[in-house]
DNA sequence: ACGCCCGCCTGTAAGC
DNA sequence: TGCTTACAGGCGGGCG
């Protein structure tokens, strides 16, 4: 289930790794993994030939700019992984769906077992006006852009469940389940909370809890979880689960008041927190 | 219009 | 031990 953390992980890594580089072939194994497109040729004949300028993150979206006006956007759903092979010959993991080749040598590959993920090409110019879910996209926690008091006013507008509003993508990009934990117990507020219900230093503390948690993720390169396996362009694992406090952790002493992490169903999910949330 | 639940998937692990 | 069932969850869509 890679967030913001873990995109922004993969993010750099491309950055370093494949701008500038120069498509040379594009083999789609799977198609539901280029689900929007028909046919295969509309996937890689626009990236084909093509240079990859720059590389974006929107929420939980990569954003591929290509020097022909096309952009390649990526989601990884909840188990897509990017790896970068420096030869062809370097065996394939199993749900190995899509295969970029550069004409320097070496590859891109999209593995993802779950098949949630996707990539698809389009227009550059149309992303945020074509696509609802990449321009519905609300605030991004790791642009500098956004005030408290914009954060408060944002969170008075609706009368929402704290946990849900922090995984609404349209009110703030990129946080999923492990993260809106990670935050709340930061943040020392329960999930259940309504977001119209905060004190103005409880509208702070969330807001310094969502960036705090989120750079520490992006620093310690992500979380890795037994059963998901997020790693990065190079195949290395993150290291952020060894900090979650409360996230899969049911059961064990609370950091702060050690008393057992409880956790709850809540909307289809699991939610862990400890009775120190308020 | 909004909150809630399902379906899409596969691998892992718990349960009988 | 081996099979079945539950669970993990991002996100779109459908329903109330």
């Amino acid at each position: 289930m890679p967030e913001l953390p873990e995109v922004e992980v993969l993010r750099r890594d491309l950055d370093k790794d494949v701008v500038g580089r120069k498509i040379k072939s594009v083999e789609v194994v799977t198609m539901r993994s280029v689900r929007r497109h028909t046919k295969r040729k509309q996937f890689t004949e626009p990236l084909e030939g093509a240079k990859i300028k720059s590389v974006e993150r929107r929420g939980k979206y990569l954003v591929l700019a290509l020097d022909n006006e096309q952009s390649l956007v990526i989601h990884l759903g909840m188990s897509g992984q990017l790896l970068r092979a420096k030869s062809a010959k370097v065996a394939k993991p199993k749900h190995t769906h899509v295969i970029i080749g550069f004409t320097q040598g070496g590859q891109l590959r999209f593995v993802d077992p779950r098949t949630f993920g996707e990539m698809f090409v389009t227009k550059s110019d149309v992303i945020a006006d074509e696509l609802p879910e990449l321009g519905h996209l609300g605030f991004d926690p790791l642009d500098a852009g956004i005030s408290v008091d914009r954060f408060a006013a944002l969170l008075r507008q609706r009368s929402m469940k704290l946990k849900s509003l922090l995984m609404d993508q349209k009110f703030i990009a990129g946080i999923g389940n492990i993260y809106s934990d990670e935050i709340l117990f930061q943040a020392g507020l329960r999930f259940d909370r309504l977001s119209d219900s905060l004190s103005p230093q409880e509208v702070r503390r969330l807001f310094r809890a969502v960036i705090e948690v989120l750079q520490d993720a992006v620093k310690y390169r992500g979380s890795t979880l037994a059963d998901e396996g997020f790693v990065d362009l190079q195949g290395n694992p993150g290291e952020y689960q060894d900090h979650h406090q409360v996230y899969g952790r049911e059961g064990e002493p609370c950091p702060r008041t050690k008393k057992p992490i409880m956790r709850q169903r809540y909307g289809n999910r699991s939610t862990y927190y400890s009775v120190s949330q308020v």
